[in-house]
DNA sequence: GCTCTTTGTGTCATTTTAACACTTTCAAAT
DNA sequence: ATTTGAAAGTGTTAAAATGACACAAAGAGC
């Protein structure tokens, strides 16, 4: 037997299963990733939001749990990304003795349950919080190197990201309530990372329906004010009645 | 301490963490899913092939053997679909007794990691093999129930082959190497859970070049014999390369 | 040679796409 | 008051893709 059968295991922590939340924010020029940052011999080193979850919490429970425990970040939608474990996850030193400061059993086999969020960076603004010291927005391709293999989830979370933009309309997470049609034109490009026309991305957009225009305009912006858009929930969820999930992008 | 460390974990199984493989198979009519029986008070019950890993095995790995164990099914693609993970996904009598026969910690919390393939029901008759006893072909939309919360896994790996299956070939997986249009196109309608037009699912189909005609017919049919095709992966992997990853269906 | 069954094929009207450049509006600076 | 800089906003056209639709051809079995 490795461990002990409890029956009452509230409150313990599961030593083989983590949790590591992929968040990503848009400053209305490219996206960036929520990291927590940790002292290491060499340096600072990043690494995504994550932890263990307790035995018997649910796994998304787990993510916001730990989510919010470490960035401060409170009740956002997250979606699992999927599960990572190779058994040699922990290849770097630097991880290593990291695990050991923090974790009752730094050698036990972990697979941890990644998962990944868009939120509103003018929601979250880190320096403001009392987490102010350890979780920091990082433009993502500026990203070389992250703990573990939080890396390589980045890059499938990236990938997933790029996939659920031309299904789902996800985008508007990342803009505030009210927004133009460039700041919406210069996340698809961020998120798709290729240039879209911008006479054509105007058209398909609005012939979707799926934004509509207030009566109210930007001010204060030293060129022409851009008209305010907010995203239209109710035409889109019509639009998913007739089978709708792809945006042509 | 919940479990001791023991520095080599080789060959012992990790208590929390296992996988379970949902198999696609086509009869050229419907989709079919590979579950494996087991006896229970009420009846028989089916389940997907799954079991716990390995503390040291790689979560890919544990899938290919696990499911190799259970069913003989050997080297096939497995591609992750997601961790599952309730507390309470245990909530059956039938499930909790089955547990204590084959777990020597039936009470852990265990959080499952599901895969999904396709294969070629003609390349697996589980009826041949020394498994057949355990292992069956079931088809998808007659499955009403299974152990655990292997149903909804299915129902996500129905969805994820879905999404797949507009953005990536993967449909030939099911075919054999030489196979009709019309084959394609029941399995292209299986799948999408909708009728496609004839003429314009074949002219979508060539005009992508992603088959090639062979020089060769059906034989032996009481009709009128169709014209054979492969698919041709060589034209696929160009398309590819210019960031074609929408079938359009 | 008749019947049954499935294969295989073309057109047309409509919609969608991609490519492309100039005017408008405001704030700030002069 | 005028100029300048910077982003917003707008339309056309040619080419391609889509969706709707019906009938002849080929073989097996009787």
């Amino acid at each position: 037997m490795r461990k002990e059968i409890k029956k009452n295991a509230t409150l313990e922590l599961n030593p083989n299963v983590s949790v590591d939340c992929v968040i990503f924010g848009f400053d209305f020029d490219k996206l960036n990733v929520l990291v927590i940052n940790r002292e290491s011999v060499d340096g600072v080193q990043w690494a995504l939001p994550g932890n263990l979850i307790y035995d018997d919490e649910h796994l998304d429970q787990a993510a916001n749990r730990v989510l919010a425990e470490l960035t401060g970040l409170k009740h956002i939608y997250l979606e699992q990304i999927g599960a990572f474990g190779d058994p040699n996850r922990i290849s770097k030193e630097s991880d290593r003795s990291w695990l050991q400061s923090i974790r009752a059993q730094p050698e036990a086999r972990v697979i941890t349950v990644a998962y990944f969020s868009l939120v509103k960076m003018e929601d979250y603004q880190p320096q403001a919080s009392s987490f102010a010291k350890s979780a920091e927005w990082i433009p993502v391709n500026e990203i070389r190197e992250l703990a573990f293999d939080h890396f390589d989830i980045l890059q499938t979370a990236k990938a997933r990201l790029k996939q659920m933009i031309k299904i789902r309309p996800i985008g508007f997470n990342l803009l505030p309530e009210k927004f133009t049609l460039s700041q919406l034109h210069k996340l698809y490009e961020s998120i798709l990372d290729k240039p879209l026309d911008k006479r054509n991305f105007r058209r398909k957009i609005q012939k979707l329906n799926i934004v509509m225009s207030l009566e109210e305009k930007q001010s204060g912006v030293p060129h022409k004010p851009s008209q305010l858009f907010m995203f239209d929930k109710e035409h889109y969820l019509l639009l998913t009645q007739n089978g709708f999930d792809n945006f042509g992008f």
